[in-house]
DNA sequence: TGTACATCAGTGAACGCGCGTTCACTGATGTAC
DNA sequence: TGTACATCAGTGAACGCGCGTTCACTGATGTAC
């Protein structure tokens, strides 16, 4: 945490060392706390312990940490999928299954990235680090369909299977959302919050890969973490 | 508009009549246009041409004008359903059909208010009229859920009904938000934005439908109204 | 190995601005008699 | 129908605050010779 120019056992450091990462971590979790409306460059430099000029000298402005921000996003969501591929297994559906469940617990473990980077927020939409990060996250979930359809990569313009990603991405995004913005809860209050991060998620999942591969496919989940 | 207190062919009044309705539709505007990070009582009370303490006689303060759009906006979307129902036809599927549409289409008509009733914004969750209000949208679906499961109503604890419901909402809601946002039209850039409104969300929902009644139901869609 | 200098990274005081909120007020409306 | 008065609805000036941004600065680091 600490950083190369610092040099004795006292706080105060003149040359960071990795300013930049420190705001972007500092960045995302008073989003997480106070929402875009509370979100300000002054307050990003208090917490780094920073004088109140220092971010604009990285970011130019609020939409340029944001947009940083964002790209962490799409790019952790991206490695969080890759990273649950990893011996996912292969029957129908696992692939499916265990990227969703990967989109669905980041979204859970990084609220202020995933709400900045899928969200209604004031962000240079033109950047290129931005935009390359997005496209790669969702062509995670393009190339896993198109195998599991045992359909051939590239072509756009089949409207069946734009429906079919539009349908797969949207209800695994659909959960996450209205799972961290704490409307889920309303489907059944009985249940608590670890119930519908396991179990009724895992069902949803079920469900929704169903209507992909026909019959129920493999085993019965739950290879999921607890929270 | 204008309001019973005008006397004049003046634009000036004192009184104004129904002042709470028109801030709610002004704060609806305004959030559309600027999000929650740019929505601000006293803009509100510009654009109604009213002093600026005047909302804070109403709503107290940012927090309860944003309840009220939000109670304004589940209320809409419970009618919208409704609406949609009415001569949507008895085909399995045609109902739950209709009142998915109807969902995205609102979201997409009012932006402003799905955001702040679905989003992450600072609201008075306790408000009884908001809570009544999600409720009820809610319920929308359960009920229709049910009837197409052919269960009775009532109890809770079924978690396969639980994960059905989480699944048509999570979907649809998934759909409205990618869709206000702008990320869907990353599933096929080639596409445009009606394309998406009609033919994907109808496929979309289609496919979702097919999951909960199993064969294809009633007739190619496309009662949609284009837009 | 040492020196001079350029560049990098952050400082801190200052500015003007728009915000929420307060408070004594006043014009318009409604009601009792 | 008229009068007195209470209440309602909005005014407008004032306040203190935190914000983004500017700007001349300075300490630390890196490089050329």
């Amino acid at each position: 945490m600490k950083a190369r120019g610092e040099s004795s056992g006292e706080g105060a450091v003149y040359h960071h060392g990795d300013l930049r990462r420190h705001l972007i971590e500092v960045g995302e979790r008073l989003l997480e706390e106070r929402g875009v409306e509370g979100f300000t460059l002054r307050e990003c430099a208090r917490r780094a312990g920073v004088s109140p000029s220092a971010p604009s000298h990285h970011f130019g402005n609020v939409t340029g940490l944001l947009t940083a921000i964002a790209t962490v996003g799409f790019d952790g969501l991206s490695e969080a999928q890759e990273a649950a591929l990893v011996g996912a297994g292969d029957a129908p559906g696992a692939r499916l299954r265990a990227i969703g469940g990967a989109y669905i617990r980041y979204a859970l473990a990084h609220p202020g990235r995933f709400r900045v980077a899928f969200g209604h927020m004031p962000l240079n939409h033109e950047d290129p680090d931005l935009v390359t990060a997005g496209t790669r996250a969702l062509e995670i979930l393009r190339r896993e369909l198109r195998a599991l359809r045992g359909e051939p990569t590239g072509q756009t313009g089949d409207r069946d299977f734009d429906a079919a990603v539009a349908l797969a991405w949207s209800a695994v995004h659909g959960f996450a959302r209205l799972l961290i913005d704490g409307q889920l809860f309303a489907v059944d209050p009985s249940l608590d919050h670890d119930t519908y991060l396991n179990d009724i998620a895992d069902r949803t999942l079920e469900l929704l890969i169903r209507s992909f591969v026909g019959g129920s496919s493999s085993g019965p989940k739950s290879t999921r973490r607890r929270t």
